[in-house]
RNA sequence: GGCCCCAUCGACUAGUGGUUAGGUCACCACCCUUUCAAGGUGGCAGCACGGGUUCGAAUCCCGUUGGGGUCACCA
């Protein structure tokens, strides 16, 4: 064991999109790996056909690598230890599944789910727990049923599972990496089955002999699958394998405290991307949730080499945690600060083009299209957008005409003196060589101070007129971005639309 | 209900026997300011409860309460 390369797994079944808990799953494995120069894999659950998605698959290794997380094996990247889909793999699962039965360790069971229903209710009502009862379990292992009544519903073709023979009373104990020593009594768990009717294996079957055939040393998985580590670890006990290492994570929660689920809000990472959020920031959110550095330590960005670098199993903590979306909103805008110009821009121009097509403009297309016009916007605008796709929406004004004037602001600051300090301003402006800020606020404060007028008179009336709303990067910036031609276009029509009247 | 896990501000958390219980988000106030942001300063706010152990418990033990997970031929 001892000097053993790391190998951990993310096991997604494909039955639709990548959860964010299931993110943060395997964004854990995939650190502790890398930490540990280790391999990452992927392998999907599909052992329940009827839940199964189409595309899904791709779609959760795809959302995966978007957030940076690449396997280092996987059903799409190949490996040493294929097939990674467990459909691919039945017929390993079924020697293993003869193997136990020949040990005595597993046996058929032909019971209807009518009929195991029925015993349920029947148990329900007596007050007991509900439990197999064992109907099928063989002479020669204990039970009832002598051998050749199962021999003959074998030869018969009867439709069966396999379960596995749980032991009596007998304590089932493992080491959790985050818990500690965890203890259960094997009287209070089932005989689970373990092939079902259909041929294929259920989950605990299945990836207890994937887990250990891909030779993984550390199981990172989330808490609700604590209460069915007995039966794995009776699993490897079975087989006579050394079981691997387990962690099993605190759950992501509601704001009310429950396991995390739709109902309460978006619970899909593609959520949260077509909403505009950047993967480093999910990343980044996500891998807070439950781990922290520890210490003195009071960073909140990391990037995902940092967070390999410091990422340990021993600071993950052991209480659920609330997925606040609060948080990841402030870190979106952290990363939209200090995220390069070029960057940005080459995200968003895609965005433009498109609206372009479909929006009336008047300024020059390759002016407002070129990468230099959209830098500057970017960097007037970055420390006032939630998300990159508001360089456009939220900023429009730097590529469409205002459509309409802010009423409230028009109401509290176009007085009847505006247009005509306005049309005189215009003609100023019209007449000067330089449009730049420092210029446009000269003369700005030149032309009102003979006046005995505060810059405010004339700041927020340009500021609609150029715009159409009240808030935004500073005018004078502002203005010099958008240009002498647009700007002077602006007023005028601004004036007209306006009135003079108000 | 049985079994299992968990428990520090509203949220994420630091803390591992002695601290004025620290940080971040959110919120509030003030500053900066042409607006909106950003930024700065300050503030509000927490060890679930009860017993022990100890000179001394947020920290260790037990119990209570509370919350969660899980009890399928789903994963």
């Amino acid at each position: 064991m001892a000097g053993q390369r790391v190998r951990t797994r993310f096991a997604p079944s494909p039955t639709g999109y990548l959860h964010v808990g299931g993110l943060r799953t395997a964004l854990y494995n995939y650190l502790f790996a890398k930490r540990m120069n280790g391999d990452f894999v992927i392998r999907i659950e599909d052992t329940d056909q009827s839940r199964k998605v189409e595309d899904a698959e791709k779609n959760l290794i795809g959302t995966l690598e978007w957030a940076g997380i690449i396997p280092d094996e996987s059903p799409v990247h190949g490996g040493n230890y294929g097939p990674y889909v467990q459909s691919q793999r039945l017929s390993i699962y079924r020697d293993y599944c003869t193997r136990l039965l020949e040990d005595k360790n597993a046996y058929y069971c032909f019971s209807t789910s009518e009929e195991l229903e029925e015993n349920r209710q029947l148990q329900l009502k007596q007050g007991l727990q509900p439990k197999y009862n064992r109907k099928w379990l063989p002479e020669e292992m204990g039970g009832s049923m002598p051998g050749s009544e199962i021999r003959k519903m074998l030869d018969e073709g009867a439709p069966y599972v396999v379960r596995m023979k749980v032991p009596d009373y007998v304590s089932v104990w493992f080491e959790d990496l985050i818990r500690g020593p965890i203890e259960f009594d094997s009287s209070t768990i089932d005989d689970q089955v373990l092939m079902k009717s259909d041929g294929f294996p259920t989950y605990h079957f299945a990836s207890v002999i994937d887990d250990h055939l891909m030779e993984f040393t550390h199981i990172i998985r989330g808490e609700e699958w604590l209460p069915s580590m007995p039966k794995h670890l009776l699993l490897y006990e079975f087989f006579g394998w050394e079981p691997p290492k387990f962690a099993h994570l605190p759950l992501l929660l509601n704001p009310d405290r429950s396991k995390l689920s739709k109902r309460q809000g978006d619970v899909a990472v593609e959520d949260y991307m077509r909403k505009g959020f950047s993967s480093e920031a999910i990343v980044n959110f996500v891998a807070l949730l439950g781990w922290n550095e520890g210490e003195g330590s009071e960073q909140e960005v990391f990037t995902m080499d940092e967070l390999i670098q410091k990422f340990s199993l021993e600071r993950v903590g052991r209480a659920g945690a609330v997925f606040n979306v609060e948080k990841l909103n402030w870190l979106e805008k952290q990363y939209i600060k200090q995220r390069p110009a070029q960057q940005i821009v080459s995200k968003i121009k895609p965005l433009l083009l498109d609206e372009l097509k479909h929006k009336p403009f008047e300024m020059p297309e390759e002016r407002i299209t070129s990468d230099a016009y959209l830098a500057r916007v970017v960097d007037l605008m970055r420390e006032r957008v939630n998300y990159e796709h508001e360089f456009v929406t939220f900023s429009s004004y730097f590529f469409f005409e205002p459509e309409a004037y802010e009423a409230e602001a028009v109401e509290k600051r176009w007085t009847a003196e505006v247009p005509g300090l306005l049309e005189e301003f215009a003609a100023l402006l019209d007449s000067s060589e330089d449009f730049s800020a420092e210029s446009i606020e000269a003369a700005l404060k030149a032309f009102v101070a003979p006046k005995a007028l505060k810059p405010a008179v004339l700041i927020h009336p340009l500021r609609i007129v150029a715009s159409g709303v009240s808030f935004g990067p500073s005018l004078y910036h502002m203005l010099e971005v958008l240009g002498k031609e647009a700007v002077l276009r602006r007023i005028r029509r601004g004036i007209e639309r306006i009135g003079r009247g108000a």
